[in-house]
DNA sequence: GAATTATACGAGTTATCGCTCGGTTATGGT
DNA sequence: ACCATAACCGAGCGATAACTCGTATAATTC
């Protein structure tokens, strides 16, 4: 009864900063947690070691974050929502192509412009499926682009199971050039791969 | 001098095995650290806990691998080696149709026949991707994928490219199933995602 | 069957990690 | 001005990790 037993206590944070100060201190860590990634890895990342490149007590990073999987967890966290708001703030899309063209090219600026970020997030960062709420890119875009493609529904080869056919379009982007970021990164600045996933993605849904 | 100055010492095999029990404990090795894997994940997998279940002495284990990763290395380049051979021995395709249909087919059988190992191997373990040797998979099948698509160059909608081309929905297919299994693995039993995939592709590459 | 080489072993050294705890300092409310 | 509490701190403990090295045993060679 003593001990906290929220589900995923792991990855969440413990206590709620209030001040600005406190905010100030978690960004340190996160910033400070960023670094070492890129520079030694997730593996060899420690609480120590970042604690110590942000300028901060070990003390007050345990006072916010469980461990090291919760810092990292809230970092992509971070990232993701970061994605999310840029894709949603864009100017709303009239047409399915829009949709696609816009969406694609969004996704691919947002990992070229920090390449090395995202292939350690992808490749170093365990995801911790199992008890971790869904990441709000998913939780909040996939709604949004089922109902448009719902509106859309006349243009659409599948007018059936759209629910299903959204979720797999947006896996298949997202995983695919997430491939390309860790295998080959060198081919995201050739405009060809953007415009094979393009029309790959248009060919599947409309109805030509 | 004196040291080995190999570039990817870390991730390859120190001896070279000779005799068979050699070979069988090596056999163990990875075993133990595919069930080690499997029950704690790949942080808290150490070398001491994989020897102590293979019934290994520790020093053997290092008399042929550098480190835990190179152990994982190797267990993700047998299944690799694995999945390479059972699509090659497949009989061969006649069309491009039936090439994307029992290659899906396959990785989809794949990835389902041992599910908890695949996601954990695909989440938990780096890939190593700098100064590591290519995948077998991705060495082997993409200049085959390429010579075939080469030879129906008149039923593509896409003549040019080629190699790019096969490049890309090898990727698209991989990582798009690499997705599922990681995030949404009950829908791999549902024939509509192995058949919306299917779609993707030949919508994609043929000249309807 | 002796010499050589390959394989196996595991106690022990060294390093680092995660994390606590007792305590100090800063902030905001009243 | 005072107090409650939010924030911060870091020495140090216990646990566990990686990895070595001297030694013992099995296999192979000649």
């Amino acid at each position: 009864m003593d001990q906290q037993s929220k589900p995923n206590a792991l990855y969440s944070m413990r206590k709620t900063p209030t001040q600005e100060r406190s905010k100030a201190t978690i960004n340190a860590i996160l910033s400070a947690a960023t670094r070492v990634l890129l520079t030694v890895g997730y593996d060899k990342a420690s609480t120590n070691k970042i604690a110590e490149l942000a300028g901060v007590g070990i003390g007050s990073l345990y006072e916010y974050f469980p461990g090291k999987e919760a810092i990292y967890a809230e970092v992509r966290r971070r990232e993701d929502l970061r994605l999310f708001e840029l894709t949603m703030n864009h100017s709303e899309p009239e047409t399915l192509t829009e949709l696609v063209r816009s969406h694609v090219a969004i996704y691919f600026e947002f990992v070229r412009s920090n390449l090395d970020l995202h292939a350690a997030l992808i490749n170093d960062v365990p995801q911790f499926a199992v008890g971790q709420q869904e990441l709000p890119f998913y939780r909040e875009y996939q709604p949004w682009a089922t109902a448009f493609l719902e509106t859309h529904r006349s243009e659409l080869r599948y007018d059936d199971n759209i629910a299903q056919v959204s979720n797999f379009i947006t896996r298949a982007t997202r995983a695919t050039i997430d491939n390309y970021v860790l295998h080959a990164p060198e081919q995201l600045n050739d405009p060809l791969i953007e415009q094979l996933l393009i029309d790959l993605l248009e060919r599947f849904l409309l109805n030509d």
